[in-house]
RNA sequence: GGCCCCAUCGUCUAGCGGUCUAGGACUCCGGCCUUUCACGCCGGCAACACGGGUUCGAGUCCCGUUGGGGUCACCA
């Protein structure tokens, strides 16, 4: 066995693949990685496939695929090869891939590099657990292994049934070279005999995973970390099976908010602690509700990908986010478009050390990217949301666009995420529904004079002409001058009076959206409501 | 516990031996703007885990300690 294994150049195109089991929803930290091997594909004019990873998986694997491969598409990570698109590999998928894994078992055990074990899983754990009592290293003993037909028929005999197992090499280094860590070794001596084929002739993960690789051609395996110990075992199955062996990229894994360790959907409990996490939590839920979408904790949360989208985040935001989560292409450039990353991107940049998940700064992305986009787009994006709560029909009358125009524009940075445009709705409602904030109600309007303020005001509004920002402006500011009052002395009563708020987007363009109708009958409905 | 990996402000990071009294971003804290809330603008707090080497010189190289993490399946 050779220890020191030769870099390789790959004289084809580079070929990366993210190879997801089909779990029914897209974890966020997968999503990095297949966007880190999106982008050294698309970087070097490769491909980036997607292969179903569904070994020992049953039915259901459309369902449970589907969220996966409509969070890529959101997101706009594409695939070249893999399922939808299939590609001169097909298929795509690992379960319908058995007879070739079985072929490469086979094709060890006759090379010697795997044998027939007979042994049960009770007498392999039994082994295992007097190592760990005598405190030895645990490796199999072999002890039911049959390398001559002699010796199977023997254990047959038994009423045994036989699983392959890998005959891993018992001393030296497996040496290899990481993109991102660098040399990394491991003791042979410490890897176990581990099984690539089971009694009933199926085959395991790892075997699978190095003969699509080999068969799909891919040149770069990108992937996390914690598949970097189980890289020597995957380069003895390559290896003894004559195949080139890829480059290997081990990328630290996103770690949770505030703290080190990997980010799970199981851990939401911790999680909720961080003040941060919370309030991204607390706003999703808050739209979820709004639109009637179901908010279990098991499938809707910010480890899941869907949540962003339920809730109107940016997919650029998202990525140029994730993209720095573990990459920086200097000490200034934040904000990255696609083509951008494509260009800079590169595996050398990548740190060695796991990142955590912070929620302000993918916020604050997310505002960033949200204020760059054109209006027209911010407006397309917002729609759905109205529609879902009936804000607006389905689809839209054609006059709406230049109301929903003014009120995105009024919103301008108020709408961090799509969904928040559900806090406008003062906008949509007609104005005998319009509901009053108690709070605000009892503060700004049942303060004293304030309802005699708005009643005066009122009236000179009614013969504003025209009925836009400007005019009403200097209505109000008129008014106060000759009522020797400042301006917060009646406008927050006004603001209360038209939109049922305390907070809100400019008054003088909340006034012109409105109209003057609207407005009229609200002050008055306003002030009726005060005589109360 | 064995093995492996990692270690710069609270967080993401720049730094690849001297230009570092350590730079940027997010957060936080002040202030400004202002009709509210956002936004924006200005300013501020804040880090090289520790100990040994190597070197004229170490955040940068080496070793150790400590700390954190990953992994140890007939899961993927």
């Amino acid at each position: 066995m050779t220890n020191v294994l030769p870099r390789h150049s790959y004289p084809m195109t580079v070929r990366t693949r993210f190879a997801p089991s089909p779990t029914g929803y897209l974890h966020i930290g997968g999503v990095r990685t297949a966007l880190f091997n999106w982008l050294f594909a698309r970087k070097h004019g490769g491909q980036f496939i997607l292969r179903i990873d569904d070994t020992d998986q049953e039915r259901n694997v459309e369902a449970a695929l589907e969220p996966i491969l409509e969070g890529f598409r959101w997101l706009g990570i594409d695939w070249d090869e893999g399922p939808c698109v299939d590609g001169p590999h097909a298929p795509y998928f690992q379960s319908q891939r058995s007879e070739q894994h079985q072929a490469a078992a086979k094709q060890l055990l006759v090379a010697g590099f795997a044998y027939r074990d007979y042994a049960t899983p009770e007498e392999v754990q039994a082994e295992r657990e007097s190592a760990e009592k005598e405190k030895r290293d645990y490796v199999y003993s072999r002890r039911w292994m049959a390398e001559t037909d002699e010796q199977a028929a023997a254990f047959e005999a038994e009423g045994r049934k036989f699983v392959v197992r890998l005959k891993m090499p018992r001393d030296g280094k497996c040496e290899f070279h990481d993109l991102i860590r660098g040399d990394v070794a491991f003791d042979w001596a410490r890897e176990q005999d581990h099984v690539i084929q089971r009694a009933d002739g199926s085959c395991l993960y790892h075997l699978a995973s190095v003969v699509d690789d080999s068969d799909f051609e891919i040149t770069h395996v990108i992937r996390a970390a914690e598949h970097l110990s189980n890289t020597p075992r995957q380069i003895f199955i390559a290896q003894s099976l004559g195949c080139n062996l890829p480059e290997f990229a081990h990328l630290p894994y996103v770690a949770e908010p505030s703290g080190t360790a990997k980010i799970s959907k199981r851990k939401l409990d911790k999680y909720l602690k961080n003040r941060d996490f919370k309030s991204l939590c607390d706003h999703g839920n808050a739209i979820a509700a709004k639109i009637g979408h179901e908010t279990t904790a098991d499938t809707f949360n910010p480890v899941i990908v869907d949540f962003y989208r339920e809730v109107g985040y940016l997919p650029d935001a998202i990525i140029n986010y994730l993209l720095l989560l573990g990459w920086s292409l200097d000490d200034k450039t934040e904000e990255f478009t696609r083509d951008e990353m494509i260009t800079h991107f590169s595996l050398e940049r990548v740190n060695k050390s796991p990142a955590s998940f912070d929620p302000q700064k993918l916020s604050a992305f997310q505002l960033r990217h949200m204020q760059h986009l054109p209006i027209k787009q911010k407006v397309a994006l917002v729609v759905p949301f109205l529609q879902k709560t009936g804000l607006v029909a389905s689809p839209p009358p054609c006059d709406t666009a230049p109301h929903l125009i003014k009120i995105v524009e009024a919103a301008g940075d108020r709408i961090k995420t799509a969904g928040d445009i559900l806090e406008f709705d003062e906008f949509f409602v007609n104005d005998d529904a319009l509901p009053f904030e108690e709070k605000a109600f009892k503060k700004r309007v049942c303060k004293d004079g304030a309802a005699e303020l708005l009643r005066e005001f009122r009236d000179i509004l009614a013969s504003a002409e025209p009925f836009d920002r400007e005019t009403c402006e200097a209505a109000l500011r008129s008014f106060i001058e000759s009522k020797e009052i400042k301006i917060g002395e009646i406008i927050h009563a006004l603001r209360v009076a038209v939109t049922g708020k305390g907070v809100g987007v400019g008054m003088f363009e909340a006034l012109e959206i409105l109209g003057k109708d609207s407005c009229l009958v609200r002050i008055d409905r306003c002030l009726a409501r005060a005589d109360d």
